[in-house]
RNA sequence: GGAGGCAUACCCAAGAGGCCGAAGGGGACGGUUUGCUAAACCGUUAGUGGGGUAAUAACUCCAGCGAGAGUUCAAAUCUCUCUGCCUCCGCCA
C-alpha cells in the first residue's frame, strides 16, 4: 500500500513515480476525499465526544437526584443527528482505502521508466553453447530420455501439465535438494506451510484485489480460499498483524511449494514443454528487514540466486528490471534469465524483488526500533529457484551428440551417483 | 459432520451494564537496600491506530478487552453472526 500521507504531501511526486511504472495517476479524487473525511472526522469526534461525557454524568447526577431522563434525550438526539455524518464517513473512508489499495508500489528512484523494453542486462555468466551437432530441445530429450510424461499428464489432469517420471522426478527433487541444502547454509529457517490460504493473505501480498482472477479459488468454502500462487504469499503473511522488535530482524525464510497459476490465454506453441504450466516447483526466500536493511538483504538475495545457477553451471543474465516491468507490489525486481538454446533467449528461473514497506503495510507487519519508535518492515522475495525453466535449460545446455544429459556434479549426490542420464528411446 | 466450552497485556488470570486505560500473579525492565554468585522492597510494563491544540516535549479527544453487527443514555460485561482454539462423538488419509 502506498503511504496516503505520502500522495497527499507529495502528490506530484507519487504522480511522477507511478509514471514511471507506467500507471496513470490522477490525485484529485484522493486529495478530495481526504479533506472530505478529515472534516467528518472531527464532525463525529465531537460529538461522540460529548455524547460521552453526557453518558458518564449519568451514575452522578443520579445519585444527587437530578433529572436523568433528559440527559437520555439529549444523548438520543446526539446520536441521531451524527448518525448521517458517521455514516457518510465510513463509506468515505471506504472509498479513500479503495482508490489508495489498488496503487501498485512506487519504483525505486534509479529505475528506468517503462517496459520490458528498458530493461537492463547487468551481467552474464556462462556462454549461449554452440553445438557441432543438432541440439535437440527439451521436449525431446525428457522425452527421449523418460524424464517426463507428457501425454499421461493430458490425460489425467489436462493441458498445460506434466509428470516428472523416474530420473526426471528424481532430478527434480535434487534440484530441490541442492537449492535447499545452500539456504540452510546460509541461516535461512526452512518453512513447510499450507497451500491454500485465506483472502487477507492474498490482500497483503499485494495480489488482491487486482490479480484475483490469476489464482484458483476453492469452490464451496466459505469465507474463500484460493490456491497460492508462490510461497510468497505464504511467507510474507507469517507475521502479518504482528510487532516485531529490531533484534529480530532480518528474518530469513525459504520455503519450497509447488506454485499454482491460472495462466490464462495459450503460450502453448512458444513456450512448450514445462515453461509455463498450472503448477510448477519452485524454493522461495523471504526476508523481512528494518527499513535501513533492506538494500542490503535485496543484494545478498540476488547474489544467492547467481550462485544457485553457477554452481549448476547454466548460462544466465541478470536484468535490472526497468518500473514498468516489476511487480506489482514491488520497489525494485532483478531478474535471472537462464539460457534456453532451443528458443534461443533467456527465461526468467528467479525473480527477485524489494516490496520496500508496500506489503508490510498492508499486512501490518511492524517493529519497534531501538528507541522504541514503531515502524513498518521491509519484505523482500526473490525465487531460489523455480526448477520449471531450470530443468529445460539444463537438459539442453547440458545435452550430448548421443542424446544423453550430463547430470552437474552438484546435483550427484542425490542421484545416487550418476553422472549422465542416458536415453531410452530413439 | 454433530454436541459443548473458551477467546482480556509477554504468560497465567480477575471482571458478570457505569467508579475499567481494565484487579492479582509470573516474567521482563528500572531503582533502593542487604549481601556467600542471590534475596527483599519500590516502581514501570493493555500495546496501538486515527484526530485536535501545540510543537523536537506536553496535553486532549475518538476507536480499541478475537473480528463484525445489534440492544442501551452507557458494553470487556447482554444478543446475534463470523473466525480461531480446546473437549467429546462420528468419519477418514
Amino acid at each position: 500500500m502506498v503511504d496516503i500521507k505520502l500522495i497527499l504531501e507529495k502528490p506530484e511526486y507519487v504522480k511522477a513515480a507511478l509514471a514511471k511504472k507506467l500507471w496513470e495517476f490522477d490525485p484529485t479524487e484522493i486529495q478530495e476525499l481526504s479533506a472530505k473525511r478529515l472534516e467528518l472526522l472531527k464532525k463525529v469526534e465531537n460529538n461522540k465526544a460529548e455524547q460521552n461525557k453526557l453518558s458518564k454524568s449519568v451514575p452522578t447526577v443520579k445519585k444527587e437526584g437530578g433529572d436523568v431522563k433528559a440527559i437520555f434525550a439529549k444523548v438520543k438526539a446526539l446520536a441521531a443527528e451524527n448518525k448521517e455524518s458517521e455514516e457518510e464517513l465510513a463509506a468515505t473512508e471506504a472509498k479513500l482505502k479503495a482508490l489508495v489499495e489498488v496503487l501498485p508500489n512506487l519504483p525505486d528512484d534509479d529505475l528506468l521508466p517503462g517496459g520490458k523494453e528498458n530493461n537492463t542486462p547487468i551481467y552474464t555468466f556462462g556462454k549461449k553453447q554452440e553445438f557441432s551437432f543438432t541440439p535437440k530441445n527439451h521436449v525431446e530429450l525428457c522425452e527421449s530420455c523418460g524424464l517426463i510424461d507428457y501425454k499421461r499428464a493430458a490425460k489425467i489432469s489436462g493441458t498445460g501439465t506434466w509428470i516428472y517420471t523416474n530420473l526426471g522426478a528424481r532430478l527434480e527433487w535434487a534440484l530441490l535438494n541442492y537449492f535447499i541444502e545452500n539456504h540452510l547454509a546460509d541461516g535461512y529457517e526452512m518453512i513447510l506451510p499450507p497451500h491454500i490460504l485465506n483472502y487477507e493473505s492474498g490482500y497483503t501480498a499485494g495480489q488482491f484485489p487486482k490479480f484475483e482472477e490469476d489464482v484458483f479459488w476453492l469452490e464451496g468454502v466459505e469465507p474463500r480460499k484460493f490456491i497460492l500462487p508462490t510461497a510468497e504469499t505464504a511467507l510474507v503473511n507469517l507475521h502479518r498483524n504482528e510487532m516485531l522488535e529490531e533484534n529480530d530482524l532480518p528474518k530469513k525464510y525459504f520455503a519450497y511449494t509447488p506454485c499454482y497459476r491460472k495462466e490464462a490465454g495459450s503460450y502453448r506453441t512458444e513456450e512448450r514443454g514445462m515453461i509455463r504450466g498450472y503448477q510448477f516447483n519452485k524454493v522461495e526466500m523471504v526476508q523481512y528487514t528494518t527499513q535501513e536493511g533492506s538494500d542490503a538483504a535485496f543484494d545478498e538475495m540476488v547474489k544467492k540466486a547467481q550462485r544457485l545457477l553457477e554452481g549448476l553451471g547454466l548460462t544466465y543474465q541478470l536484468d535490472k528490471l526497468a518500473a514498468g516491468d516489476c511487480s506489482h507490489s514491488m520497489a525494485r525486481t532483478y531478474d535471472i534469465e537462464v539460457w534456453i538454446p532451443s528458443m534461443g533467449i533467456f527465461k526468467e528461473v528467479s525473480s527477485v524483488s524489494n516490496a520496500r514497506d508496500y506489503q508490510a503495510r498492508r499486512g501490518m507487519v511492524r517493529y519497534k526500533d531501538k528507541d522504541g519508535k514503531v515502524k513498518f518492515c521491509h519484505t523482500l522475495n526473490g525465487s531460489g529457484l523455480a526448477t520449471s525453466r531450470v530443468f529445460p535449460a539444463l537438459v539442453e545446455q547440458n545435452q550430448q551428440e548421443d542424446g544423453s544429459i550430463v547430470i552437474p556434479e552438484v546435483l550427484r549426490k542425490w542421484m545416487g551417483g550418476m553422472s549422465v542420464i542416458k536415453p531410452i528411446k530413439k
